[in-house]
DNA sequence: GCACTTGTTGTACGAGCGTCCAACAAGGTT
DNA sequence: AACCTTGTTGGACGCTCGTACAACAAGTGC
């Protein structure tokens, strides 16, 4: 009888990848509380030693967890900006309404992004990776909403109300699907962005 | 030499009390994961064993800490609508911004329910006091709105869009408040719910 | 076929976890 | 002053946690 392998060495890369993926989907299914070395490692099919061999620990992990997932978020915001028009209006439409549709509007990233919400004011690596995330969301808003003509001044509170609202709607297509729909999100968004790109103010 | 009493009784709704503030201070300063029996107990100032006594187990504190703050919240928008005038308008503008002003805009009950938030996908008991939290959130939204002439089939989904931006501009405020203070998120609200609730909606 | 590198496993360790419970003591009653 | 109720403590229980590490084996070069 011959004896099929024990296991299967991987190249490090896509093992790597294969940890930060399976802590994804720890961290959307039981949250932090349950993102544990070992539970990791079984998501991963891998035992729990070799986390340790490729991040210095657990909490390495996660902020490559963090780092990795936002860095898919951009590439999808980005792709979605190219592939539209040249009109700025449609541009930015693009970029927010991205945040609606796959691959981005996943309840298994969401909660994924929830997770790491949590961690921000404990953690500060991830705090700082917060930092950065966010800071390049308005910085790219920002310059969408002035390609479409918004006064300098109105640009960062601008960029703020977007970056609010869409996170705000994430929150709920995740933590309340029964009440709310992907589509009807960028419903919302599309809307929210037109009122919030025209020049009438309102008395406030 | 007199000793003095190795400890004091408390009154039984006291030091539930307690307790649940000292779970709330816990959840703000380090999260779901730091939030164990022992630490909570050591905030209080109380040891372990007497969480059991008031509580059948760690997870019935902290959805009795959920339900405490979002009890606490609703109080706050309510006493704010209750000391606007008559106007719908100001009452609506009362009940928003009353999100960003004592108590409610205060890091560490934002952190908390942050917390909350990390919650609600993997514990049933939390998505069933969020469901109805937020359903009532949304509810009073409606209303408000409805009051303020909206028409009947624009109401959900303003309501939907004003949750989710008071919930981001939480979120902004309490990950980075070196980029957004409560006053400017106030004033954000402000102009967005007078853009959300005029009549002209724009394409889309 | 042998040596070598290194990805991978399994185990062991101390620490912290939630929960339980016998013993103690504070405060009120008689 | 004796008593009772019960809030409170502190320790013990079995478990899971993160980490470290020796042993093993898969793949590579020769």
């Amino acid at each position: 009888m011959t004896t099929q392998p024990a296991f299967r060495r991987s190249e490090p890369d896509a093992r790597r990848l294969s940890l930060i993926e399976a802590c994804a989907r720890v961290l959307a299914r039981e949250g932090i509380a349950g993102a544990s070395v070992r539970t990791i490692a079984v998501e991963a099919g891998v035992s729990a030693g070799l986390v340790g061999h490729y991040f210095p620990g657990v909490d390495a992990l996660i902020a490559a967890t963090y780092a990795h997932t936002g860095a898919r978020v951009d590439a999808a915001l980005e792709a979605a900006v190219a592939a539209a028009t040249d009109d700025p209006r449609a541009r930015l439409e693009a970029y927010v309404t991205a945040s609606f549709a796959a691959p981005i509007a996943d309840p298994q990233l969401l909660a994924t992004w929830i997770a790491f919400w949590s961690l921000v004011r404990a953690r500060p690596e991830i705090a700082a990776l917060h930092d950065e995330q966010y800071g390049g969301f308005r910085g790219q808003l920002e310059k969408l909403l002035a390609d479409c003509g918004l006064p300098a001044n109105a640009l960062r509170r601008t960029a703020i109300a977007i970056t609010a609202l869409v996170d705000g709607l994430w929150l709920e297509l995740c933590l309340s699907p029964h009440e709310l729909a992907a589509d009807e999100a960028a419903a919302i968004a599309r809307d929210a962005l037109a009122r919030f790109t025209s020049t009438a103010p309102a008395a406030g």
